[in-house]
DNA sequence: CGACTGACAGATATTGACATTTGTCAGCGG
DNA sequence: CCGCTGACAAATGTCAATATCTGTCAGTCG
């Protein structure tokens, strides 16, 4: 047969495969094991459970999400130009995922219900990028002094209708959804308090 | 037997009271009809379907949700004041039934994701409440200038994760929530960029 | 020896016969 | 007449028998 050894990378790509062609509700260990080749035994042995092995599924496919969001916050130019394409891309990612890739975003937002951990370091990283982009502009004088901590969490907060998955129902036609994100990434910017 | 006749709010109020005590999935329309003592082919009558019904209630309840809203936003004081009191009441009203009345609140949620008109409407009524704290704002000259409708709106979508039934799983610790609305009220009210 | 298998027990999901519910309507009674 | 009833068909829900799946582990093979 195949004398490649099993890794969990490996198993990480079929199940992948499988969660993109069946779904999270009729994928089973069995199916995986059966794309590899290999007794479902034997992916017990790189993953202590189910669940573990869908959690790595979702790190590693939010760590695709996260990284071209990085470029952005280490790119030059002013911050609240960064902060403004840091969120639309956040945003505009997380829906063509949930248009195109149906399948693999409930996967990811079941798991995000079910299990906080994965969820929750994906938020802390996702509150972390949006922290150095405010302290950037703290730094520079182009923001208003404050706790860069606070305000990256107060701006991934105030743009969840637009990419948390649990309100994917609410993104409609795209071109409403990205005039309603800019509405509100003008009210995060500017304020509605007027300046003395 | 009973010479009353039979009204559309005594089938409301009846069916309000069956989902609070049997919970949505288990509440029938022979259900209501008993509490009535009436046939369930009665309250076809008056509602042409059971989810006609179940919208009719949800239509009744968040009426009184957004009742006391409106005393928010007809009471004098500053603009600034009355929209972070009245967003601060939204949230704690919803995140109160959340936690309170999960049967109902689940009920609203259902319809809500199902049948978008009911909730449409309440979305729109929100809206138009917050649009009219921002236009006092803006007339007293104590916000900048815009147009009220587009930042009433987006004053909703920046605090959704806050009152959004699809969020109500984020709302963990009261005080924390409550801290973190803060830091989003405060980040709307005063923006980011350094006034010059 | 270490990676893998395959049989196994308990947990979970599927199926299909059965019961309830939704929605309609002809007709009853005030 | 008008509001209501109750019998009914179709849709939906329930439940127990059955099948599949998860997770373990003693044993096989290179």
């Amino acid at each position: 047969m195949n004398t490649e050894p099993l890794t969990s990378e490996a198993i990480l790509d079929a199940a992948e495969a499988a969660l993109r062609r069946f779904g999270p509700a009729k994928t089973s260990v069995v199916d995986v094991a059966r794309a590899l080749e290999v007794s479902h035994g034997s992916v017990y042995r790189h993953f202590p459970s189910k669940a573990a092995l869908r959690e790595a599924v979702t790190a590693r496919w939010l760590e695709r999400v996260s990284a071209p969001l990085e470029d952005v916050v280490t790119r030059p130019g002013p911050a609240s130009r960064r902060l403004r394409d840091w969120v639309a891309l956040l945003a505009a990612t997380k829906q063509a995922i949930a248009r195109d890739e149906p399948e693999l975003f409930e996967t990811f937002h079941q798991i995000a219900t079910g299990s906080r951990d994965v969820a929750a370091a994906h938020v802390d990283h996702l509150a972390d990028q949006a922290a150095r982009i405010v302290a950037d502009g703290i730094a520079a004088g182009e923001f208003t002094d404050g706790d860069p901590a606070v305000l990256g969490r107060a701006v991934l907060h105030a743009t969840a209708r637009f990419h948390h998955p649990a309100l994917s129902r609410e993104w409609g036609d795209p071109a409403t959804t990205a005039a309603d994100l800019d509405a509100v990434l003008t009210l995060i910017l500017h304020g509605l308090t007027r300046p003395e």
